[in-house]
RNA sequence: GUCCCAGUAGCUCAGCAGGAUAGAGCAACAGCCUUCUAAGCUGUGGGUCGGGAGUUCGAAUCUCUCCUGGGACGCCA
């Protein structure tokens, strides 16, 4: 908790305690204190509503419950300057800022970790997400996912939250028999054999370029061996292969993952047969039509579903679900899967496993990436997954950039379709809020390199009291907010919250450039006191950008 | 047909555990470089928050209903 929460905590503690003294409430029920921070500054530092809350408690007009509660309000000790009472009945409280100049001291010894809480409390949790199948090319929803994913998990991190971040290895079903007899038509093409590609084979060009180099590696080998060990084979070359890209992709769009979980170990394992006989126990199962089918109507979903098929083998749920229960064994409190949107049909029968293993409906939460669309020219670029041509995450990470994708991916709320400009996100423009961001962190470097050339020293030793602009105020209060705003993405999922935290402090940070000048001569003493807050302004943006995967430059 | 997501300024989107005059960027218009990077800043105009009803002191936010766009509804994975 820093100096800015806790003066939040002491005031809400302090009004909580007025209320009581006045008698408008009894603890039991009393409401929760909100404080928000009110978009009119004239409506001071924070503003709370609790009076109209407690209008029908108390039996009194809610001007006449803020007058009460301001009449027991000890003022010195909460921090605050002045109290008034506004519109139906707002408690506004202007506070005395003196602390904000604690601040920067603090930001400057606690560097990378500022913004770091404990809000989490070391809550166990898993991210899983990506898991695309090892077929072909991460495509763009892959690419949104994983910048959702892997940001999320910083700001869990950064919040205080234990999290495991999870890849899911589709390596045991029918794509990787299809992957097999794909891999084999480009490697007997790329030998010059009239060989089609099957109907449910995988046309994307990591196949092609991986049939060249088996052609290369093993020439005409493999032509004449029995089908069967040719497909075993490449089935098994394959997977490597693309599973080999898929981290590398990954890696180099600054994602990597704690735990990449193989559907196949939970084969080899038998974890499965206990997952199942877990529902079977519990009676969520029954026979029908020659299949085994688990009642997951019993949890909401529209109809049953097939764990069993006819011919004795499992549907894509059956190993789903004691891969979920792996999950849960090994201790994680909380299941975050991160899922394209054509999944979102899919959670009512996971949600139903999670429950029939007797865990509570929201121990698995999924958040739902909604579609990409691409433009280019100003026109919708089609994608086609038949022919191979979709975008690919590396394509896009060499034409537009690591930095613009990441923000750009997680710029949108996750559940909002995402419009991809690629002609924006590749200009050098200032339309463009990657470099917006980024230059306002390139802009204090440079002051901060000229100031050392010219003499200046950087550090804790400046007077604070010479802070005292509209603007200087502003950035203070916004680098204080940056803990609570980490919290608030974290617990409420929402990492593009932290895009508009970035893009709102390089404003105020360009703001206050073009209104004050910092390295001035004549004030020294102002000077060093503006160079601290610069510094500080730096280490909260090259924080905040870190946690989107965005890096800071130092000049552009 | 059922379910999920979306519908807010000309465009792209925030805001949605109800709160004060609904915000930002772009686009439009008007200004600011002899001064730390103008990849920047300052100002102006722009809205029936898809329509309708309800809940209440108060609704973009909650409920119902209708309309529009997208997605999902396999013994595929």
């Amino acid at each position: 908790m820093n100096s800015v929460q806790q003066i939040q905590e002491a005031l809400k503690a302090d009004i909580k305690q007025a209320i009581i003294q006045a008698e408008l409430a009894t603890e039991a029920e009393l409401p929760a204190i909100v404080l928000e921070k009110p978009k009119e500054k004239a409506h001071g530092d924070y503003a709370t509503n609790i009076a109209m809350q407690l209008a029908r408690i108390a039996k009194k007009a809610p001007r006449q419950i803020a007058e009460d509660i301001i009449a027991n309000l000890d003022q010195a000790k909460a921090s605050v300057n002045e109290i008034e009472i506004a519109g139906p009945g707002f408690i506004n409280f202007f506070m005395d800022n003196s602390y904000l100049t604690d601040l920067i001291p603090v930001i400057l010894k606690e560097q990378d970790a500022y913004g770091k809480t404990n809000a989490g409390n070391g809550h166990k949790m898993q991210v899983e997400f990506v898991s695309a199948n090892p077929t072909g090319d991460l495509h763009l929803g892959h690419a949104r996912g994983a910048a959702v994913g892997d940001s999320l998990c910083n700001i869990l991190d950064a919040a205080g939250y234990n999290v495991e971040r999870e890849y899911y290895i589709n390596d045991a079903g029918n794509q990787i028999n299809n992957l097999a007899i794909s891999v084999e038509a480009r490697y007997m093409q790329a030998l010059g054999r009239e060989w089609p590609m099957p109907e449910d084979g995988y046309h994307g060009k990591d196949i092609i370029t991986l049939g060249e180099e088996l052609a290369a590696n093993y020439k005409d080998e493999w032509v004449n061996k029995p089908e069967e060990e040719r497909l075993a084979f490449f089935r098994s070359y394959g997977l490597k292969y693309e599973l080999k890209k898929l981290a590398a992709d990954l890696e180099q769009f600054r994602v990597t993952f704690d735990h990449w979980f193989s559907e196949t170990s939970l084969y080899e394992e038998g974890k499965i047969e206990p997952a199942l006989n877990v529902l079977k126990e519990k009676d969520y199962t029954y026979e029908k039509d020659a299949a085994t089918w688990f009642r997951t109507t019993d949890f909401g979903d529209d109809k049953d579903r097939v764990l069993i098929k006819n011919d004795g083998s499992y549907t894509y749920l059956t190993p789903d679900i004691a891969y979920h229960k792996n999950k849960l064994d090994r201790g994680f409190e909380t299941l975050i899967n991160i899922w394209g949107a054509d999944h979102h049909g899919y959670i009512p029968r996971m949600r139903a496993a999670i429950q029939a293993l007797g865990y509570k409906a929201n121990t698995l939460e999924v958040e739902i990436i909604q579609m990409v669309n691409l433009f280019e020219n100003g026109e919708k670029v089609k994608m086609s997954k038949r022919t191979g041509k979709a975008v690919t995450l590396r394509e896009l990470m060499e034409e537009v950039g690591i930095d613009a994708m990441r923000y750009f991916f997680v710029m949108r709320s996750s559940d909002a379709h995402l419009d991809f400009d690629m002609d924006l996100a590749k200009s050098e423009s200032n339309d463009n809020p990657v470099y917006y961001v980024q230059y306002a962190h390139a802009r204090i470097c440079t002051m901060l390199r000229q100031a050392t050339e010219k003499g200046f020293s950087i550090n804790e030793d400046f007077d604070a009291n010479l802070l005292g602009t509209e603007k200087e105020e502003d950035l203070l209060k916004q680098l204080g907010a940056f803990p609570q705003v980490i919290v608030d993405a974290a617990q409420n999922r929402t990492p593009h919250r932290m895009t508009q935290y970035v893009f709102d402090l390089s404003s105020n940070l360009h703001s206050f450039y073009n209104a004050e000048k910092v390295l001035d001569a004549e004030h020294p003493e102002r000077t060093k006191a503006r160079l601290a807050l610069m510094q500080a302004v730096r280490i909260t943006l090259a924080n905040a950008l870190d946690l989107i995967g965005v890096s800071a430059p130092e000049s552009m």
